[in-house]
Parts: structure tokens; sequence; C-alpha cells
DNA sequence: ATGGCTGCTTTGAGCAGA
């Protein structure tokens, strides 16, 4: 049976990307995507298009900011949906949504940037980690198959940072930011990109300023982690640079990873 | 390079991203 393929793009507005959303979609054919940042609710999500390009698609949407979504080959079933964090702390961002599909629970979630260290979005950022970790705690099983997927809006390691000691009093590589995602993937996640790949220099996102993406100034901060079941299946990971490139891009690129088939 | 883009907004200059 062919490998189940599963994706993370954070999209940077999926109306301003419908068109190469679309064309991706088309001539990678994932069998399933998590996608961040749509900036749209449910009433101006891209349904048709994307049906049209074959895919079936759940939505966590809020209005300008924000919003994440599972899509799934139509082939697929997509099961089980549930929206946030669902953990009683009142909380407008739309920011995780899960589903079951292929025998796997896939989690598309969208991390707080944090902004600047030491403000109120950075606090948000942090406790935001906390209430993820008790997501997975009370609403996951670690011994079951499931990939949790997204921009984290944090880089794991220095490999994974073009500049880290320029980056290390940021949000993103701060070292409160990565123990934050370590208390995460504690849990028993395993990063699947580094399975395959030891070296650095592999980046997710790049700056739209200044040629970042030209001069391969990024940061690898879009992930996906899978429990030991599905890690175990691991086939292949890989970043999609060429998503990155040409005209009115999104200032991410799409993760990839395949998996030795699941029956559900 | 504390921003050199970009997308969104009851269409505008300001916010937010990363």
């Amino acid at each position: 049976m062919r490998p189940l393929t599963i994706a993370t793009w954070n999209v940077n507005s999926v109306r301003a990307r419908e068109a190469r959303l679309t064309a991706w979609l088309r001539e990678r054919q994932p069998d399933v995507v998590c996608l961040q940042e749509l900036k749209c609710e449910e009433a101006t999500f891209p349904w048709d298009p994307i049906r049209f390009a074959g895919y079936e698609a759940c939505i966590a949407g809020q209005k300008t900011y924000n919003g994440v979504a599972i899509l799934a080959r139509a082939e697929l079933s997509l099961t089980d949906v549930q929206r946030g964090l669902d953990d009683g702390e009142p909380d407008p961002h739309a920011r995780l949504i899960a589903a079951t599909v292929g025998g796997v629970r896939v989690v598309s979630v969208y991390a707080p940037n944090g902004q600047s260290v030491g403000s109120d979005k950075w606090n948000y950022k942090l406790a935001w980690y906390d209430r993820l970790r008790g997501f997975l705690e009370t609403r996951c099983r670690a011994g079951e198959p499931l990939a949790l997927c997204g921009d984290f809006n944090v880089a794991p390691e220095a490999r994974d940072v073009h500049d880290p000691a320029r980056w290390e009093a940021e949000t993103l590589y701060h070292p409160r930011a990565r123990q934050a995602l370590a208390d995460v993937t504690s849990w028993g996640l395993t990063d699947t990109f580094r399975q395959h790949v030891d070296d650095g220099g592999f980046y997710s996102w790049w700056d739209y300023r200044a040629g970042s993406f030209h001069k391969n100034m990024g940061l690898r901060i879009d992930h996906i982690f899978a429990t030991a079941p599905l890690a175990q299946r691991c086939l292949a990971a890989s970043i999609d640079r060429e998503a990155r490139k040409g005209k009115d891009p999104s200032d991410h690129t799409p993760v990839v990873a395949s998996f030795e088939y699941l029956d559900a």
C-alpha cells in the first residue's frame, strides 16, 4: 500500500494563497494537510476550490487572525473533529483542531508568536504551551499513532537557526520558548524531520524582508511530531523549499513526512 | 539593521506576524 503522507503549511491567509495551495495539492497530492493562519472564518473559507482539488476539510476559523484546518484526500474519512484546547480557559484564538484520518490522530496547531520577550503575548505563548501539554495528557494517547503538526513558532536547536546568537533573545529561539516546546515533546513525541536529517541549514520560515529566503536566513519553526507507534513507521521527511519560490509565496513553506500506511 | 514585507481591516493607517 502506498505511504500515508502528512504535510503542514502555514499559508499566511488561505484566501490570498488559494491558487498556490490548490496547485500544490494537485502537484504533490499529500494525503493529509494541516494548515495554519487561515485568517478567515468558515463562511469565507475556499471550500469549493479545495473540494475541486480533491480534498475534504475541517476548520477552526476566526476573522483576520489565526485559524487552523486539516485537509484530507476525499478518499479518506475525516472523523472525530475537536476544536480548541478544551480546557475551560476562555480563549478566542483559533489555534488547534484535531481529527482522525487514515488511522492517525492528527492535530494541527498554530502556536502563539509571542511578539517580544516579556510582553503579554510572550506570557500567553508560554502559558499556551503549558495548556498544549495538558491537552496531550488529557485528550490524547502517547501509545497510539498521533501526529502533532503545525507552526510552533519555536526553533528547537541551534542547527535550526541561521544565526543562533542573534535569535536567542527573540521569541522564536529564546531558551524559555525552547524549554516550553521540549516540555510538550517530552510527553512522547519525536521530531520526524530529525529522524531523517542531521544537518543544519534546513528552515521552514524566512522573513519576507531583506532577501532572507535568497540568503537562506531562516528558522525551522514548523514541525511534524509523531508518537512512538507512528514515528516507528516514518519513512521520509522533507521541507518543500520550492513552495517558497516565485510570486506571492507564504513566508512559510510546507513540511512533509510520509509513513508506512496504518489501517484505520 | 528594533525593520528592509505582507495580509488584513466596516478603505486607512495601524496592527500583527516572525
